[in-house]
DNA sequence: AGCACGCCGACT
DNA sequence: GTCGGCGTGCTC
């Protein structure tokens, strides 16, 4: 007799680098295309999904060596849009397609069924003699409050929810159960997904502008179809509330609709806008999340419980059944891009998202980036414009400092004009922003005997010294040793000298020469939990604060109404090192942090401090002309033949032991593929030559922008075998030149 | 990629 | 005497 099982083919979540990522296994039961599964691996469980049935002349493997599959509950399968999606991300990023499944399916634990979850209900036969108080009746209330199918008795509610809609101890509830008033009952799927966000108009009164922009995106969602926007709006243009009433539309067509956001620190604020205005709080994703919480916000996701998800980029990639709009908020932050597993671009594969699902998509910027720009200019996006800022403040007038002409003393980093400035202000009781992209105490420390720099034993980077814990920090690796009382290669003592300042050494500078002021520090070191950075955004609106001192961290999403100067310590920080985008970013932050200034009543000052006040970027923040600004840079990356009008893929071998790893790239050189339109630079040194306890060649492979970059890389590395120790990452599209 | 097995160096 | 470094081999 024939066996009665299905042989089937899986798509395993996870980056397998060998074949494509598909292996067989046995099903007894029939299979759905797009079907989650749990499949063993080696000795351990990895997601799944079903591609369908493996047809007769692909039945290569040993059936004696298929395993079973494992059903789970609850989650639909994933549409052939979504199977679209990963199949095009995978080819994009040259990445093994098991990876992007990975972000898709990111946790096996959400996929075991989950605990059965007791909560309570009202009993069935309640002995008439048990005493009824009034803190008693109110959980009765409580629960027919809270369960919608009462007559049924279904759906146990948790003895704290009922505790805290009741406005009573939770002990009374035990008590009750004791007493046999209350039963235990399952928690029902439909019971623990969270209250659902009601499509809601907006109770603000728009301008013409964000009218127009509003009703543009309502209609965009309501007839559907991929169309892509962009929202291009100065800070405090009420950008947020325009895009919340595409969401309403979203939510009216009862599909769900992701906001994704740069930063985590950044969801707090808006997740109670969205709540204020929706009457539930959106369903989060970030990595701040306990695994507990990851899980329980997958499942409400995939199952399509969430109406509206705010998220980091990896929220991009979740299995929302029916999505109806993706807003990108901040378009122009670079940390969309990140290297993962599978560096990707999350603006950019967002629009590919929307496109194969055939919705609208929403980015928004008050600086859009250029590859933005270009392609508004290509018609493939369109500008929705808001100019004006509401409750009538003004953006800040920009001022630049000239550092050669006023330098601040030695071992001080605030120049003369800046701390006059400061001086006015805080006599005048206004708040002060003192910003400084660097983390710590110190970049650099030297020994004043041998002369060394402290260097990380991992990387090829000076370790920076912190302050606040007494050690020095790897910015790369992570590495940390306590400060050291002699220098570790020439053992002098008490001989180490810390070069250049940090937001920390800011700090004490600030306090010396500002005693009485009182200062707060934000940066990423110092604000580690939601917690906190709430405290620091308390104590500064309601101005216990005199003097914010911060890296980007406070350039972003923050609303300081007390705010009236920004002095930025060293605009030209960003522009050292020759990145591709440095004048583009250099704007994007100063226009960022300059505007935190003169949110409400009058205009505020943004001061920058730079030995080159010459540098076109600074000409045209001073100026304000942003069209020309744009220009420039896009005509000098025509030229070079740069992204957006170029494309760049970045390739790093690297490895352990120097010779092999060089060598391996010097072969891989001598393949390098020739083609019209397209040069390949390298093996060189990579910008960090030793990262991680591995030395790094980089190739650069620059073409314009009609030739198929992936066929090439991919034809190119194809061919070659590189030792087990040899790591080759590829990078489409890279941001950071690491 | 994980994860195990397997073989050589410094410590509870 | 063990813990732990990473080389190498396999996963339907």
């Amino acid at each position: 007799m024939k066996t009665p099982y299905h042989r089937i083919k899986v798509m395993l979540a996870t980056p397998l680098p060998f074949g494509d990522g598909v292996l067989d296994y046995l099903s007894d039961s029939p299979v759905v295309t797009g079907q989650i599964v749990l499949v063993p691996l080696g000795r351990r469980d990895v997601a799944g999904l079903v591609l369908g049935l493996v047809e007769e002349e692909n039945r290569t493997v040993d059936v004696k060596k298929l395993k079973h599959v494992k059903f789970i509950s609850g989650l639909p399968a994933l549409d052939s849009k979504m199977i679209k999606f990963i199949h095009w991300v995978a080819a994009w990023t040259l990445s093994p397609i098991g990876g992007v499944l990975k972000m898709v399916l990111p946790l096996v634990d959400a996929l075991h069924d989950p605990a059965e979850v007791l909560g309570f209900v009202t009993a069935k036969n309640i002995d008439g003699a048990v005493r009824m108080t009034a803190t008693r009746k109110k959980i009765l209330d409580a629960i027919a409050d809270m369960t919608p199918n009462i007559e049924a008795n279904m759906g146990g509610r948790t003895a704290k929810a009922l505790a805290i809609h009741a406005g009573v101890n939770v002990s009374t509830i035990k008590a009750m159960a004791k007493a046999g008033l209350l039963e235990t009952a399952a928690i029902e799927h439909e019971a623990m997904m969270p209250p659902r966000a009601l499509p809601q108009d907006s109770g603000y009164s728009f301008n013409a502008e964000q009218m127009a922009a509003a009703t543009t995106l309502q209609n965009a969602v309501s007839e559907g179809g991929f169309n892509s926007f962009v929202l291009d709006g100065v800070t405090g243009s009420g950008k947020t509330e325009v895009y919340f009433d595409a969401i309403t539309s979203a939510l009216k067509k009862h599909q769900q609709a992701v906001i994704l956001l740069p930063e985590i620190a950044l969801s707090a604020a808006i997740e109670q806008r969205f709540a204020q205005r929706f009457g539930a709080p959106p369903v989060v994703w970030h990595s701040g999340l306990t695994l507990g919480q990851r899980v329980a916000a997958f499942r409400i996701i995939a199952a399509g419980g969430a109406r509206v998800v705010i998220g980091a980029r990896s929220a991009l990639f979740l299995p929302y059944p029916d999505l109806g709009l993706i807003v990108i908020d901040e378009e122009h932050e670079q940390s969309y891009k990140q290297d993962d597993h599978v560096p990707y671009h999350a603006r950019d594969m967002a629009v590919v998202r929307a496109k194969i699902n055939a919705i609208p998509i929403v980015l928004a910027s008050a600086t859009p980036s250029l590859e933005t720009e270009a392609n508004i200019d290509a018609g493939r996006y369109q500008r929705l414009r808001l100019t004006a800022r509401v409750g009538a403040a003004e953006l800040p007038a920009i001022e630049l400092i000239d550092l050669r002409r006023t330098p601040p003393d030695r071992q001080h980093w605030i120049a003369p004009p800046l701390v006059a400035a400061i001086k006015a202000e805080l006599a005048a009781k206004n708040q002060v922003l003192l910003f400084l992209n660097r983390r710590g105490y110190a970049p650099l420390t030297l020994c004043r005997t041998c002369g060394g720099r402290i260097t990380c034993p991992h990387c090829s980077a000076w370790l920076v010294t912190h302050k606040y814990d007494a050690a020095m920090h790897c910015h790369h690796c992570g590495h940390r040793t306590k400060f050291p009382d002699h220098c570790p290669s020439c053992e002098a003592e008490s001989s180490l000298v810390p070069c250049g300042p940090g937001v920390e050494r800011l700090a004490d500078e600030a306090r010396r020469i500002f005693p009485d002021a009182r200062q707060a520090v934000l940066s990423s070191d110092l604000m580690t939990t939601p917690k906190s950075l709430a405290a620091f955004t308390d104590d500064v609106t309601e101005g216990r604060v005199d003097i914010i001192i911060g890296t980007q961290m406070v350039a972003k999403g923050h609303h300081f109404p007390r705010l009236k100067l920004v002095g930025v310590v060293d605009a030209d920080l960003g522009l050292a090192g020759g990145d591709l985008r440095a004048a583009e970013n250099t704007w994007q932050m100063m226009v960022q942090v300059a505007g935190r200034a003169g949110r409400i009543g009058d205009k505020g000052r943004a001061m920058l401090q730079t030995v080159a006040p010459d540098t076109p970027v600074f000409k045209a923040l001073l100026s304000g002309d942003r069209a020309s600004f744009i220009e420039a840079e896009k005509n000098a990356r025509k030229l070079a033949e740069m992204p957006p009008y170029g494309r760049l893929v970045s390739i790093i071998i690297s490895g352990r032991d120097e010779g092999k790893c060089a060598e391996s790239a010097k072969m891989l050189g001598r393949n390098k593929p020739q083609f019209d339109g397209v040069s390949i630079l390298g093996p060189a040194p990579a910008p960090i030559p030793y990262l991680r306890g591995r030395y790094r060649f980089r190739f650069l492979i620059k073409t314009n922008r009609s030739v198929d970059v992936q066929q090439i890389t991919r034809d190119w590395l194809k061919s070659f075998n590189f030792h087990s120790s040899i790591r080759c990452q590829v990078d489409v599209d890279p941001y950071y030149f690491m």
